[in-house]
DNA sequence: TTGTACGCGTTATCAG
DNA sequence: CTGATAACGCGTACAA
């Protein structure tokens, strides 16, 4: 089956290429009826403009998603699904693309980011996490690159001007879930994170150590424990913990998936929750409300997350105005019963 | 910033386009000398190939994956994830990029999927699912185009044989699990299903009614329960449908994700698992072994699922031999607590 | 071994 | 309102 051209098209409705041209770039200077048989014929041969030949005048309209992916566990999380839900609606609406970009080591993440930009492949980036002092940024904004960050880099980064968020409040909000577990008299806390070079980790151990300090309790670094890349090793470090420490009586997990391994050790034990222990989590992903007992969390509007992300990016590459370099999103405790 | 082309780089390295064209295309037919100038002036000014132009030539090396998205909970199955980390795992080894396409209705899923196989921005789709008598498959196979199913068609589709998919043989791995639970002296055995219009919810249909059948029990309508688009709502049928059949003991659920709703139920009603009723779910999502108790499920090979469909849609992009146009992954039975 | 020149399918400019 | 024609950046016959 031969390719169908613009040519085709043209000869077949008796005009000049230029005229199918316009009639298919919607430029409104064609009358109705040479239109009417420039579409005619178009429908006839089953014509689509060829996008490479487009591109090569204008771009793509596509969108780099990067997800991390050191290891195995970057999809797996739920929430991934829910901010491509989210960055999948705008993206539609602006005629634009979704390209998913996915690399084993940060090396080859580098690489790979900056020849999908400086090619054309991508006319952005969406970097669906934030690491601490990440090289890549500085690399993304000395090339000028058009992208946006899920999450938000250190407060005193040099670059804070010149680059787009879209976050909730990290610190703000654990040291609310926490001063929940406080309030409702728990004294030894303990913390299950997950690698502190990610600045969302960071963040939660922030509000956590806050929570407790302004409460006047102190802050014992040996109540935390980071999650690993094997889920059965680390529900044992949970365990270990409890055991060690057989006066935590609440844990708040940095993340809903990651609380429900706290479950599984506490139930392992022969625990109850929350008598024995109360268990918090975070991002209210839809697995909170299927857990036994139901999990108290932190709701993030993570399809808001995606939409916002989506939308910034597009008016950054349009260069349009964007009222907020940095947006942060409201959040909702969820208390259920696990507290 | 000016856009660096070849030629640029032609001109820094004193050479022809051509040789500059033959040095990346790596056809060895320059010199080591010239070559390496060549590719110093390169890398002096940063030079990345131009995709768009190169597609105009040759492809955009993309491929599609479909995912049903009709209303809203598409991506929330960790299925997808998982089937998406095996085909970013192959297509990344093979040089090609994913986009990503969501439709709201059949109609529109139709047409953007011609237009994006029609205009060149994807080579390939993956359809992450197979709908009974789909119109699109016969579109797809009347324009020629390249495509892989996850799934299956009818056994006595016309086009079975030119079309490829990759499988489970769901009614045999239902027929199996159902018939664990016969073995055990369930006699009521309830099914929750989803929407009959995906051949995969016939299948699991039909391994049920078989498994019921060639052990003596009759089939009875009443107890089959379909899954609707608000969860709350399918926790509350299937309370119901315990209620009205008190005799049901055990509940067949068609993936894990509706086990859990079924776990829901049940615990609402205050009867426990699996002493009251005993729980089989399918999939194995990471989701089924953090459920309490632990459930359990068929595993099916998600991760290579994904590797093999990529795998060979890239084969037949290449118009390569494929030994199987079939092909059927192996599954496994996953005893664990809640049966 | 190297360079010239053309074509890929569009869009935009400019002249009519 | 319409049609030639020149880009866009790259790959490749063909010629040298």
């Amino acid at each position: 089956m031969k390719k169908i051209g613009i040519k085709d098209v043209a000869k077949e409705a008796n005009v000049s290429i230029s005229t199918v041209s316009r009639v298919f770039r919607k430029y409104g200077n064609v009358p109705k009826d040479t239109e009417n048989s420039v579409l005619e014929a178009a429908k006839k041969l089953q014509y689509t403009p060829n996008i490479a030949a487009q591109a090569l005048r204008g771009s793509l309209n596509n969108i780099g998603i990067v997800f991390t992916r050191l290891a195995e566990d970057a999809f797996i999380n739920p929430f991934y699904s829910e901010v491509l839900r989210g960055i999948s609606t705008i993206i539609k609406k602006e005629n634009h693309y979704m390209q998913i970009i996915a690399c084993d080591t940060l090396e080859e993440e580098k690489a790979e980011i900056r020849t999908l930009l400086a090619s054309g492949r991508v006319d952005g980036i969406i970097l669906l996490y934030s690491r601490c002092m990440d090289p890549l940024i500085y690399d993304l904004v000395k090339n000028e690159s058009n992208f946006i960050i899920s999450g938000r880099v250190e407060s005193d980064h040099l670059l804070k001007d010149k680059i787009y968020t879209v976050n909730t409040d990290s610190i703000k909000d654990t040291y609310d879930a926490v001063s929940v577990l406080i309030n409702k008299g728990h004294k030894k806390i303990a913390l299950i994170n997950e690698e502190s070079n990610y600045i969302v980790n960071l963040d939660r151990m922030n509000g956590y150590k806050q929570a407790l300090i302004s409460n006047g309790i102190e802050f014992d670094e040996d109540l935390i424990i980071i999650k690993t890349k094997n889920n059965r090793e680390t529900v044992n470090n949970i365990k270990n913990k409890l055991k060690k420490h057989p006066e935590i009586s609440a844990i708040f997990a940095k993340d809903d998936l990651i609380a429900a391994y706290a479950y599984e050790a506490i139930k392992e034990m022969g625990l109850n929750i929350p008598q024995d222990i109360a268990v918090m989590g975070h991002n209210d992903l839809y697995l909170a409300s299927l857990l036994e007992p139901k999990l108290s969390t932190v709701r993030v509007p993570i399809f808001e997350l995606g939409c916002k992300l989506a939308e910034n990016l597009i008016k950054i590459i349009n260069k349009e105005e964007i009222d907020e370099r940095h947006v942060v999103l409201p959040t909702e405790l969820i208390i259920r019963e696990s507290i």
